[in-house]
DNA sequence: CCCGATGGTGTAATCGTTTACAATAATGAG
DNA sequence: CTCATTATTGTAAACGATTACACCATCGGG
């Protein structure tokens, strides 16, 4: 709790002496600085931030929200943006709104206050009229990530979901599935109803347009357990392959499955998206759509940096997905 | 961006006034409150978060360090911290120090600097002296959650994992397991050593002291996976049970039994710790050990809002574990 | 009619840094 | 030796809020 002014004293000079020799030791004599140093030592001083960020007007500290932390599909996008911002001299605030936009509010008026320098905004699923109001009342460097609004106008890095959703498809006509159903995460989400697109130009592109069932769930796996167990039945009808929007949910799929005696991938085949971690250790292993979760986190977070400095900046970055073929898929038996 | 000045002059009053129509709108009569609020609604006025800090000396944010965000069990603690502190007017900042000594620094820099009213401290994976460092440096509220250092001289929420790791064991034993063994987290682990504890106890108790084999993963599936192929060969001397410190680890060993050959339970039980949520959706689904994580963070908040706050606080608090009997244990075949 | 209490407001000091500007000393070129 | 330049330091004014203190009405009781 020691101030500036109490290491000028200790140190005899003054603090601004103090100050530079911080920030700019090259323009503070050899000897003065080695005194300073000595003082801080001696009184155990740490800058206070508040009134350095209140005179420097910037916090070098950035929001990262999301909308849900428990998802580990975040994490590691979490640690590229960590990497990279902390490379940068800049803070991560890490914010979960659980899908509360009173919570949301809170975070978007750090910039406002000069809390924050900048913001990554994981999830689309925010009142936007609260984003526009915020960005209303001053300077709001913003990158979305992963998700975006429709209208596609702030700068984004996300992958190529539809060509994504694509090759799933592809991957399963070709395999011999004729009967694909999908399981997307929630019904209003951009990012689902691109890979929908991908799905059903796929679908149509190999004469599969009708009767391919959609039933959406939360990304989470009870999700995928619950849906998994209404796309099953009856199981006469039922599909033979499964496109889960997200690795949870796929592993909840392969539990109604399991549940219901019939075996992946001999029964049905079920693919999955994200690449988490545990998808290499469920039963059967998960076949699955991997995102570059590191390297998305870092090119947003470079993309904000970029912002917050005022230089050119590619505002829209997307990304390619990998297709990783593992055991929970396979060819359909004869019916 | 605009300042409190803007807002009094738009409303015809001083920065006193509108000062005190946000923080005690009763000190302020009925008519300049409302030409305060159309004058801040007029200009798009948020409070500047740095002058506030500075001038009141509190900055209502608290620091959570994790040893590692990825790791599923901690999003739930969060979840615990995030309800109460936002229900008490704090924000959250939760840093990922990823065993990292200088990144750990960064966050603990952040008391001393007035960024910070207090710390949550959810790992003891830290060098200890640079947390006395900054104790030292001034006030420093801290609450250590889950872990805590073998002194355990610092306020500490935690679940017996003595007890828990007793009960395990007894009911394995019940089952009729003999050769159990372990798979604990970090060696230097203090709740690790704790579980140990119970462990040894209890085979001693039940006459099978000698011969309890122990290795050490690091909590993450991987590393299950890697350790739990290492405990079942050779095949013919493998243990019948094993007790996990955490379900991912378990659900790596699960992975490890099944390439060789084994099935769980039939062939061998597994026990994880923590009760993901996943571990009720592998397979098969897992008999581990509950931790009450919401209330675990919640009650580190409560305590550490006593602590800032210099009330009377119970500096140790210990919270009940529950096993929860799925399918991964069943009894050992006869040999 | 006077006095004290009360309610509402303004003035100005303060929080701890940073930094523009000024001042001084030291250096070197001419 | 002089003058311009550079290196080093200090002085003091911000940054934008909060709040102690003072001030002025207004009101009611005596």
């Amino acid at each position: 709790m020691s101030t500036i002014k109490e290491v000028a004293s200790a140190a005899g000079c003054s603090t601004a002496t103090v100050s530079r020799a911080l920030a700019t030791p090259d323009k503070v004599s050899e000897a003065t600085r080695a005194r300073v140093a000595r003082a801080i030592a001696e009184v155990g001083y740490t800058p206070n931030g508040a009134a350095r960020s209140l005179r420097r007007r910037e916090s070098r500290t950035i929001v990262a929200l999301l909308p849900d932390i428990s998802n580990p599909f975040f994490s590691e996008i979490i640690n590229g943006i960590e990497d990279v911002a902390h490379q940068a001299g800049y803070r991560v605030l890490i914010g979960d709104c659980e899908r509360d936009p009173q919570r949301a509010g809170a975070y978007f008026d750090l910039l406002p206050a000069n809390q924050a320098d900048g913001m990554l905004l994981l999830t689309a699923d925010v009142p936007r009229a609260l984003l526009d109001d915020a960005r209303r009342r001053g300077r709001f460097p913003l990158v979305m990530a992963c998700e975006f609004f429709d209208d596609r106008d702030l700068p984004t890095v996300t992958v190529d979901n539809y060509r994504a959703a694509c090759q799933a498809i592809d991957y399963l006509v070709a395999l011999g599935h004729r009967r694909i159903a999908t399981l997307t995460g929630p019904v209003h989400n951009p990012i689902c109803r691109e890979r929908e697109r991908g799905v059903s130009d796929t679908l149509t592109a190999h004469g599969l347009a009708g009767g391919a069932q959609t039933l959406a769930g939360d990304f989470g796996v009870h999700s995928g357990y619950v849906q998994g167990l209404a796309l099953l039945t009856p199981l006469h009808s039922r599909p033979t392959a499964i496109f889960c929007h997200s690795d949870e949910m796929a592993i909840g799929v392969i539990k109604a499955a399991r549940q219901l005696g019939l075996e992946v991938p001999r029964d049905v085949s079920i693919i999955g998206f994200d690449n988490i971690r545990l998808s290499e250790y469920c039963d059967p292993e998960l076949t699955t759509i991997s995102q570059p979760r590191a390297q998305i986190g870092q090119a947003a977070m470079r993309l904000l940096l970029g912002l917050i400095h005022d230089e050119p900046v590619e505002r829209q970055q997307v990304l390619e997905t990998r297709l990783i073929v593992r055991q929970s898929t396979g060819q359909p038996e004869p019916r």
